[in-house]
This record gives C-alpha cells, structure tokens and sequence, in this order.
DNA sequence: CCTCGAATCGGACCGACGGTCCGCTTTGCT
DNA sequence: AGCAAAGCGGACCGTCGGTCCGATTCGAGG
C-alpha cells in the first residue's frame, strides 16, 4: 500500500523541523524530542520514520542533495562541453552545494564518522570525479587526486577556513577551484589567490 | 605545592587507559567509566583531572603530539636544509605522526568538531607548514596552499582513504608527498602514483 | 614515629537523551 | 457505517556524562 497521507504530511514536517532546526544551531544542539515537538509529533513518529538519529540525517541530507545528484548526473553522462570544462563546473557546484547546506553536511560527517554505515554521497562524488578526471588526465591517478580534491570540500573543512580562520567564502571558493584546475594543468600557480586567477 | 605522588600516578595510568581504550575501540565505544575502571581509579578522579570527556581527549593527543611538536619546531626554525626539502619532511613527518595514531587523533577532530575549542594543534601546524611554504613559494598565497595540504593530512580523510576505500598507507602517503611537492613545484605529475614518484 | 590539615579519592547519585513499547486513534477500503 | 491495519504518541527504560561529599591518603612538621 501506499504511505497514508498522514504518514507523509508528518514525515515532510518531520524532514523539515529537523533541516531547519540542525541548520540554525547545528546538530549536536538539538536532540530528537525537539524535533518531534518542532513538527508537532510524537517522538515515537520520528523514530520509527527515521529508525535513529543517523537515519533522520541521512534522509535530511538526501533531500537537500537531490537537486545536486541530478545536476552532476548530466555533468558525468553529458559531453557537450570539453571535459576539463566539466570538472571545473562539477567542483564548483559542489562547493556551492556544500557551503548552501554547511550545517546539515557537517551534521552528515559527524554522525558518519560514528555510525556503521559509509557516506553514499561521498562515495557518489567521488566516483564522478574520478571519472571526470580521468577523461582529462589519464595517464594520472585519478582515484586519488579526486580524492585530495574532495578532501578540501568536506564540511568541516570549509566550516573551519569559513567560521574558524575567517576566510571570505569567494576566496575561498576561488581557491577551491583552482586547486581543480591546478589537478587538470598540472599548474599551482595562483591557488588561492583572486588576482592571478582566471574568471570561472 | 607540586603534585601529589598519588595524584601523578593516577594521572598517568588515566592517560595510558585512555590512550589504549581509544586506540583499540575508537573513540564512541569508551565511555569515562571505561577508562576510570581500566585505570583502577574512580570515575571522579577522572573528571576532576581532566575536566570533561574533551579535557581528556586533548590531554591524551597533546601527550602523544609532544614529540611530533618537538621536530617540527627544529623543522621551521633549522636553516641548515633548503626550504622545499624542509616543506616535504614537515608533511612526511606529519602524515607519519597521524597514521601512527590515527585512532587519538580522530577522537580529537570529534570532540573539538563539538565543543567549543579549536584545535590548537591544527593551528600550530599550519602556522609552520604556511611558514614553511611561503619561503619556498613567496608569491602564491601560502595561508590557504597550508590549508589545502593540512586538509589531506586529516585523520578523518586518511581513514576513509585506508581503512574505507582501502588504499594501501604507502602509496597514500606518497600520494600525499606527490601533493606537496606539486604546491614548490607547480607540476602536479606523479601524484598518486608509486611508478612516476621521484624517491622520499 | 605521630599528628594534623589539606589534597585527593571514589562510588552513589542526578539529569539528559537516544531509543522502545503498547494502548489509543486515524485512515481508507468495502 | 464497519472494520482491520497502519500509524500515532507519550510514558517508560537504560546508558552515560558529569557532580558531590564523606572517607582516605599524603606528606610536612614536631
């Protein structure tokens, strides 16, 4: 059968409360009876939705990263544009991605990094990236320089250049890219810095 | 007055519990309990050391950082070896200090994720690798170059490397050589790969 | 060696929170 | 309307981080 329409309505509010609860105090401030009372259920309700808190952040972050999955689908399976073109825009979108869902991302990280089960999504950027890589540098080992290029758009990474060192976000996201670039040419030059870098 | 001898003693044998317990279970399968017990002192003895569960994690990597602090320092400060050299066996050394204890060091980027304090030793290290760097590389932004090389240094990334995807510790970490040498350098060739990778 | 004050110890205790359970309610099909 | 099943929700439980205070141990001075 198909899930009741009370069982959906709850389950939206529930994804809801907790995405906007996570995103204004971060994940380690806000427990699971907050979010049953901030969509106005039971606690039971959340938990037998979401199985555990992990769970209930998995299915926050798959919501918010759906629209992304779609974008960088087309990215991997499209080749109209030249493919350095395209790791470019695959890492800046997923800058863009990360950074617009900071908190909840961490939030993925930290329960992660415990719990048994991997990060699906990690995993799914990483195979795209590698096979966008690959494409432009073959004879390299794509594998793992995707890798190092996501090492540097984990969360918790960006949150502490963002709220810890105090970098500004462009710069930052300048940075990030031509790290990418410097992945493609075989070129440093102008790694975080604005003015040597070529616009995006 | 100087610490008491009971005191000491109690202290080192929370510290080495603490140390082995995280080592052998991670981090989120010890509770302070464990550690009291395994230490043959009370729980409160524990806390009133240490403080908190942070306390005691920060005061077991500081132990096991002491030495790592004391050869970088003659890293930065020595002049007697030319820079990139110096730049290179900054992340060797700190790479090797990660992996050999990996678990601790997790542990730490967990609680300091949570709490409210930053990571001192994280800041340490990249004030002296963004030294290290801006002498070889004076022109290109040496901060955020740093930031990017420490972000491939992170426990949390060395062990999805190794222990999720499963890539052997020494070709991550020539890999993670590769990556320094391509910041001096600007050539980014041989990353990754053991075939093309000049001798450490 | 004895005494005494102070520092230390340790386990009983507390509050918070993740997770479970089961009797009550809602849903939607006939 | 009637009914069975799916869903609900809040009382309840166990665990764990952290606190507290009476008992204990230390070590300096006589």
């Amino acid at each position: 059968m198909a899930e009741r329409r009370d069982a959906a309505r709850n389950r939206a509010a529930i994804l809801a409360a907790a995405s906007r609860l996570i995103g204004e105090r971060g994940l380690d401030a806000v427990n699971m009876e907050d979010v049953a009372v901030a969509a106005g259920v039971g606690k039971g309700t959340v938990f037998r939705r979401f199985g555990d808190r992990e769970g209930l952040v998995q299915a926050v972050v798959a919501e918010s990263a759906e629209a992304w999955k779609a974008e960088s689908e087309v990215l991997v399976t499209s080749t109209d544009r030249p493919p350095d073109e395209r790791v470019i825009t695959f890492v800046a979108t997923l800058f863009d991605h990360v950074m617009a869902n900071l908190a909840v991302v961490r939030a993925l990280e930290q329960v992660s990094a415990r719990g048994s089960g991997c990060d699906a999504d990690l995993d799914l950027a990483h195979a795209r990236l590698s096979t966008l890589i690959a494409q432009v540098r073959p004879y390299e080992d794509a594998d793992f320089l995707a890798h190092a290029l996501l090492a540097n758009l984990r969360g918790e990474h960006l949150h502490h250049l963002v709220h810890r060192v105090g970098l500004p976000v462009g710069q930052v996201r300048l940075g990030v890219i031509a790290l990418a670039r410097a992945v493609l040419t075989g070129d440093l030059v102008g790694a975080g810095r604005d003015a040597t870098m070529p616009p995006l």
